[in-house]
Order: C-alpha cells, then structure tokens, then sequence
RNA sequence: GCCGAAGUGGCGGAAUCGGUAGACGCGAGAGACUUAAAAUCUCUUGACCGCAAGGUUGUGUGGGUUCGAGUCCCACCUUCGGCACCA
C-alpha cells in the first residue's frame, strides 16, 4: 500500500462525525441563530418506506443525485432547504406482524434506524432536524385534520365501493395481495364485494388538474400519463327513450356521427340494477341470473372473458331519437358501469366492440361511414368519413356532423366525461392513520372533535386476519369512543390509504414540530412551492395526482397561496443487477451499498452510480467500473498530496499551461453539467482533468496549491469526504472550518477558451483531414477555406475537379462540394 | 389494442439549434517494473482491406431532405414502461 493511499475505513467516519457534531447542514437550525443570505430552494427527494431490507442501491442514486444538488446551490450560495422523512406506515410491516407477531411499530423503529445509519454514511446532507414520519402522532395527527378539513367541505364522504374479497380468509385484500385472481395467503378465488367505504372527491378539481400542468417543469411523458389518467373526453350523450314508458337511457358517445348506425343499445349490469327497469316476465329470470353473475366475477375473470362479449336481451325496446328506430335493449358487462353514462348506443358498423356484440347476438349491422378506399371489404371501419344513410346528414364529414347533429336535436347534448374517479381511502388494516370519525347509536357519522386529535392508533390489536378491520378488536379503542362521545358509539374500524400520508409530506417538512397547525403561514411562504422534485417513476400517476389535488384544496381553504406543489421534477432510473434484470432476492443480482462502502468507500458509491448513465435511464450495475472509479479517486488523492508535499518552484512550460487551461474548462463544464444533472458528463470531465494534471507532473510541473483548491472544490458536491480531507490537507484550517462551506469556484474566461480549434475539412461529405484554427481566426472565412483548400489531403480530392461550392461554418465545418 | 420512452463498439455510455461519431470508464491485447503476483505505468483497441500511407464501411431496418443526418421527415422492426372492453 503506497504512501498516498486513501483509507476511506477512517477517514469517512471522521468526517461524518465531525459534520454531525457541527451541524453543518441543519439549516433550519442554522436560520433560528441568524440565518445566512441567498435565495430560498426547497430541494425534496420522494420519502422513502423504510422497508426491513434497509437501503437499496436505487435510493442512493436519487438521495445522491439531490446531494450532490444540494451542495452546489448552497455553494452557489443559496439557501438550501433538504429536509428527509419516512412513509412509515404500510403493508409490508404489517404483514410481517402478522408473521411474527412483533408489533409494526417496532419493526418500523428499527428499519428508519437502519435507513438512518445508512444515510448518513453515505454522506447525504439531510436537514435532520426535520426529520418526519408518517406514523408519528405528531405527523398524522395533521393528516387527520386534513380529513376533517375535507369532511368539512364535503369533499370526503361515504359511499359504497369495490373491495378485492377472499371468501377462505373472510378479508379485504389489497391489490397486492391477490394473485393471478387468488388470495395469496390461501389461494382462494378472489371476489369483488361492495362495501361503505370513505372516499375523497378529487372529481372535483379535474379540469384543474389538467390545466395546472401548463405551470409545471415536468418530463411530457409524465404529464402524459396524469392527462390519461384524468381521461378528459369530449362527446355527446344521446338519450333513448324506453318505449312505453317515460324513462330515458342516456348514452355516452365520442361518436355522435355514427348515432343513425345504431341498431342496440347497451346499459352496464350496475346501471340496469340502479334504474330497476321493469322487464317482461319471460325475460326477468336470465337477466337477474346475468347480472348477478356478473357481479361475482372477479377483476381477473373479466378481463379473461374480455372477448367473450356475453350480454343478455331484457326484451326491452329504445326509440332513436334521430330516426325513431326501435332498438332492442341488452345488459352486458362489456359496458362497464363506472365510466360515462355506464350505458353505450350499438353501432357494430364502427366499433370493434359493437360490432363483435352484434355478431354473437345476431343483430343487424348498419353502415353510415363511408371511410372510401379505406374501408374497401372492411366489416368495422372506426375511422372518420363521410355520412351515408344518415339522413340530412349524408354527405357531411364525420367532423361536421359531430358539431351537425347535437345542434339539431334536443335528445342529444355535448358532453364531457372523465376516467378519473374519487379517491377510496378506506383500508380494512392496521397499520395506518386511522379515519377520524365516530359514529352515533344510529349509526350516522360525526367528525372526531379537532381537541381529540391525534386519533390515536391503539395498540391492543390482533393483527390475524379475521374478516374484519383489525381496530375492532381492540378493546381500548371502542371505550375511548364511547367515554369521549357517549354509550353505544364506535370508532370508524378503517385506516387511510397511505397515499393520504404523502400527499402532504412536503408542507409539514417546513415546520415540521408545529404543535398549533400543520404549518406556519410564515414558513410555508418561505419555502412552497418545491423548486425540484425528484421521484420515482413508480410514483408519477398517483402520488403527484393526490398531491396536487391536496394542494389545491387547501389553496381554496386558504392556508396555501400556490396551484402546484412541485415546480420542476425529474425521474431517477431504475439500477438493474449485474445481469441485467431488476433487483431481486429470488434472482440473486441484488448490490447491497453496505458493503460497497465497505470496500470502496461511500465517495467511490456515490460517484459510481452517478457516472453509470444519465440519471433517468434504466442501468445495469457493473462490479468492474466500481472499481474504475475507485481508482479515479486514488489517483486524485495521490496528485493533491503530491501537491501538499510539494518543495520548490513549479516549472512553467506547455504541459503546466495545458493543464491550467483544463482545470478551467473542468470547472465551467461541472458547473455547466451539475444544475442540468448531467452527472455523468460531468465526471467524465473530472475524469479527463485528472488525465491531463497526471501527464503534467509526469513532465516535471503540475498545478499551484492555489489552483489545486479550485479542483477541490469543484469535487466537493460529488465526493463530499474526499474533498474535505483534501481541503484541509492544502490548507491546514481546524476542523470546523469545511470545503462545504465555501463559493463555487470561478474560472478564468480566457483560460477556459480552448488555445486551438480543429476543424473538419469535408469533400462531397467525406472527411478528408483537420485545420488547426486559432480563436482570433475563426471568423476569418478566406483565410480558414484557404488553409483548408492547401492541405495535401483535401487537395487531392480537389485537384482535376470542378469546385462547385464551399462552406465553411465558424467553429465547426469546412465543406467543399466538386464536380466533374 | 392504445399511450409513452428508447435502439450508437465486446460492455456502460458521449456527441442531438444537423457540422470531425465513439468523449470518459470498463473489458481485452501488447509491453515496462517485479523472483512472481498485486498495484502502478506506457501503447493499441468499431468492423473490413492494407507492410504502410491510406481506403471502404459504420449509430435497429428501408426510403427521403441536405454540401453534410446518430440528430430532421415518411414507413417499418424490436425492447422496455404505463393503461387496457373507457364507448
């Protein structure tokens, strides 16, 4: 082991200790004793659910990532806000309890202990003195009080929902929790039931939530995602009258210009229960017998069944309002219940789905599109056209007749519809905040009084699974209820989604010990919106859509004054195992970063995975460059060492000069590639400078103590221990004076400039040779084309031929174009 | 099926206001040092032809625009992610 070899095993714990010990980083400490200047910037890094496996080499990335951010912008001399949480509550610690018997709380305790630990040795600059977790009373005692907030304005209320239902445990299961259809626990077949359930009406911000994304720096593709989610359309409802009988069906179509082509209409098993239409006696018992089996078909049976199109005929007529047809009424499960009207008018000539219907059911199939040579032999033909046997309409475009045909009759409305639906909260489990309400002997709900808050979660609970919430086995729950409300009232047994948890994470952060409100208008003014988020992309549909709507809401309640809660954000990529596959135990690929660390050090780790590939991209894990990258960083321990001991005078020649100029182009490039988290790039160029300092004192020079602080610095964000130990190697300061704490370094505009340029010569597009142009020439267009036009090895390609055109684009190409 | 993202050496990737493709790293090969190995250092490394100078070819496939295309346009193929009987 050579002289100048970095022992990471020491000389990282020190640092850590010594920074904790400082407080270095607990801005928000630091802001109470005075505060410092500099713009306000609010980084936040996704919560993670401190699961029992401890951290994952996926976190790092991101927590490094954000980092490595932190430390330039407060470099850069603004005032950072890096604050770190928990979603502790969840399925896993439950299930474990349910194993084990060990309490969640405890197992919850002990895994953030682990994240903690973890954390900290890789050198992440947390404001810890923040730090949150959602299964603290303290923090969800403020996500029950959101509840209320909601109760309030009605936009959180009861009503009847699906549930995943297995029939052998008697339980409610989550998605999770059902497999290929079955229960995973005993392997029942997993029906859909209906339950009273809590729900949050997000319905009621949709447009919002579509037009706030004009304000947000989001990757398209995720914005993508949350407009398909809403699925806003725009179509027309027609209503069917029912022949002999005042009712109407309403029919919900993105294709009013096919109305004259219906030949059925179809109405959903829940919508046919809920109207409770009257059907003739012959017809009453296959359709009960249809839609009650329809009702026991699980999720996954329906979408087996998907091309079956099963339906049964209630002998049931519907007049078409545009033509008075009369139109046989069918029930079919095809139709689902919970999208547009849960009803659909019949066009088998132009919708696949119809037209399959029609074919096993044998109804008639009218064309009114004529879609030209396009259509030609085609049984459905789904694109627009011209009308044909539409009456008045025939001839029009499917574009005119769509506006044409809502004008002309009063049975048919434009109208919007959205696949979005209100959000169910409630969870027949355990290990979550729980629903702040109680209901009366009558059984009606109360809110629980803002004074009882936080509605604690007991802790005498049987967490077997029984059929029931778990919170009805507690003994302690039930009295408090009935001592703080009266004899003969309950507690609501269910708990929130955990979704509930983190749609508000990110405001309790700034004032997270407030005992008086969720936050301080103060604060919160302070810091919201978020400048940059950075998530994952399993989280970018739900998570940012519950967010959003819970921002929104208290804007209208007046605690928050922003529309958006996250200003600009980015996806990390998934890190794959050494074979290229996701991480898994049952795989064996899984890196665990404790033991990287242990080898190599948390800076080799941290500058590993940044240097792995653009930061949104999917990556293999490589055990191999781990070590490149190690190497990387001995070396350059080696060479600011080498300067430290340095006797005598540095000689000055083109290698020295070469290098200065490299240390300030490295320095703008980093600065450049940091903010654009364009890590990679920038350790590429690290890379490089090291190469080029190296091949400098390898010729007898090298760089100042002065200069080689520059570098120090510019390597500070990405290896944060290195770079301190190295800091005060060159400059002797004690202990509590740090690199962290000092300016981004400037470079030298001149240096920075490259000394020659070398420019492409093309012939007829092929590169036939190089010119080296110096900066002060290269708008020079004759004497450039000139110096190119007089190389051997364009000449000869020029020589006997007509030059027809040259180009010569400052900076970057010469062109000639000859011919014969 | 629909929506979205992406296809570049043996590998991870660089270069996208169109302008020298392959930066940086890994791996591989040759060499130096060493009793030997490790570590370190030097050189080579897209493919093909050539002793060399040099040439040809090359960014998923096929077309197109252009003096010039990894980058722009059209059509297609493959992979990954999301949604999925959404009317």
């Amino acid at each position: 082991m050579s002289k100048h070899w970095y022992d990471h095993q020491q000389i990282e714990p020190k640092w850590q200790q010594i920074w904790e010990e400082m407080k270095l980083f607990q801005q928000t400490e630091r802001q109470e004793t005075g505060g410092e200047a500099g713009d306000p910037l609010y980084l936040l890094f996704a919560f993670a659910y401190p699961s029992g496996s401890g951290l994952h080499v996926g976190h790092v990335e991101s927590k490094t990532a954000l980092d490595i951010l932190a430390r330039y912008y407060r470099m850069q001399g603004k005032k950072v806000f890096f604050p770190v949480g928990w979603d502790a509550f969840g399925l896993p610690a439950e299930n474990y309890a349910i194993k084990t018997g060990i309490h969640p709380a405890e197992t919850t305790r002990q895994a953030i202990d682990t994240f903690r630990r973890q954390v900290k040795r890789l050198g992440i600059s947390y404001d810890w003195a923040n730090e949150i977790a959602t299964s603290h009373p303290e923090y969800y005692r403020w996500t029950q009080w959101v509840f209320l907030q909601l109760y309030k304005q009605g936009l959180a209320y009861r009503g009847i929902g699906m549930v995943n239902w297995c029939p052998g445990c008697q339980t409610v299961l989550a998605n999770e929790q059902v497999v290929e259809g079955a229960c995973e626990r005993c392997g029942s077949k997993v029906i859909q039931k209906e339950m009273e359930q809590w729900f949050f009406k997000i319905t009621e911000y949709k447009d919002e939530l579509i037009s706030g994304l004009d304000q947000v720096d989001w990757p398209e593709a995720t914005k993508h995602q949350q407009l398909n989610w809403i699925g806003k359309k725009e179509g027309a409802v027609v209503k069917f009258n029912l022949a002999g009988s005042n009712q109407q069906i309403d029919c919900f179509t993105t294709r009013v210009d096919t109305v004259f082509g219906a030949t059925f209409v179809v109405m959903s098993p829940e919508k046919f229960r809920d109207m409770e239409l009257a059907t003739a006696p012959e017809q009453a018992e296959s359709v009960a017998a249809y839609i009650e089996k329809a009702f026991q078909k699980t999720e996954e049976e329906r979408q087996i069944g998907e091309k079956d199109k099963t339906g049964v005929d209630t002998g049931l007529k519907v007049i078409n309002p545009v033509n008075g047809a009369e139109l046989p009424l069918y029930v079919a499960d095809y139709v689902l219940g919970s999208y547009g009207t849960g009803a659909v008018m019949g066009v088998p000539a132009h919708d696949l789905r119809d037209f399959e219907f029609a074919k096993k059911h044998g109804l008639e199939v009218i064309q009114v599109i004529d879609g030209g040579a396009a259509a030609e032999g085609a049984e459905c033909f789904t694109d627009y056209g011209k009308l044909v046997n539409s009456g008045k309409f025939d001839g029009m475009s499917s574009e005119e007749a769509m506006e044409a045909i809502p004008a002309d009759f009063e049975e048919i409305t434009p109208e919007t519809t959205y696949r979005l639906r209100d959000w169910l909260i409630s969870r027949q489990r355990y290990w979550g905040a729980p629903i702040p309400i109680v209901y009366d002997p009558e059984g009606n709900p109360h809110p629980v009084k803002e004074e009882h808050l936080p509605w604690l979660l007991p802790t005498d609970v049987d967490f077997k699974p029984t059929g029931e919430s778990p919170l009805r086995s507690s003994k302690e729950f039930i009295e408090r209820t009935e001592r703080l409300y009266g004899s003969g009232w309950r507690p609501e047994f269910d708990t929130m989604d955990t979704f509930v948890d983190s749609s508000w994470y990110y405001l309790r952060y700034v004032d997270s010990r407030n005992q008086e409100a969720l936050a301080s208008q103060e604060q919160l003014e302070k810091w919201l919106p978020v400048d940059f988020y950075m998530i994952g992309p399993e989280h970018i549909v739900l998570h940012l859509l519950y967010s959003r709507f819970f921002t929104k809401f208290l804007r209208d309640q007046g605690y928050l004054k922003f529309d958006e809660p996250f200003m600009k954000m980015r996806h990390q990529g998934m890190i794959l195992g050494p074979d290229g596959r996701k991480m898994s135990k049952s795989k064996g690929n899984v890196i665990n970063p404790d033991e990287v660390i242990e080898k190599f050090g948390a800076d080799t780790l941290r500058i590993y995975e940044m240097f792995m590939g653009p930061l949104d991209a999917d990556k293999p894990w490589d055990v191999r460059a781990v070590i490149g990258v190690h190497k990387f960083l001995q070396r350059v321990n080696r060479l600011v060492l080498g300067v430290v001991e340095r006797v005598g005078e540095l000689s000055e020649s083109d290698s020295r000069e070469k290098a200065v100029r490299k240390l300030h182009q490295t320095i703008r490039k980093v600065g450049e590639d940091l903010p654009a988290l364009k890590f990679n790039t920038a350790i590429a160029a690290l890379m490089e400078f090291i190469n080029t300092w190296d091949d400098a004192v390898k010729a007898g020079t090298g760089l100042s103590k002065a200069e080689t602080l520059l570098f120090v610095k510019t390597l500070a964000p990405l290896a944060p221990y290195m770079a301190e130990e190295l800091y005060h190697a060159l400059t002797g300061v004690p202990e509590s004076d740090s690199v962290h704490l000092q300016g981004w370094p400037e470079y030298n505009e001149i240096l920075a400039q490259a000394d020659t340029i070398e420019i492409g010569v093309q012939v007829n597009g092929k590169l036939r040779g190089t010119v080296a142009v110096s900066p002060d020439m290269i708008d020079d267009q004759a004497a450039v084309l000139e110096q190119a036009k007089s190389m051997d090895s364009v000449q000869r390609y020029l020589s006997g031929k007509n030059l027809l055109k040259e180009i010569y684009v400052p900076g970057r190409i010469v062109s000639f174009v000859v011919g014969e």
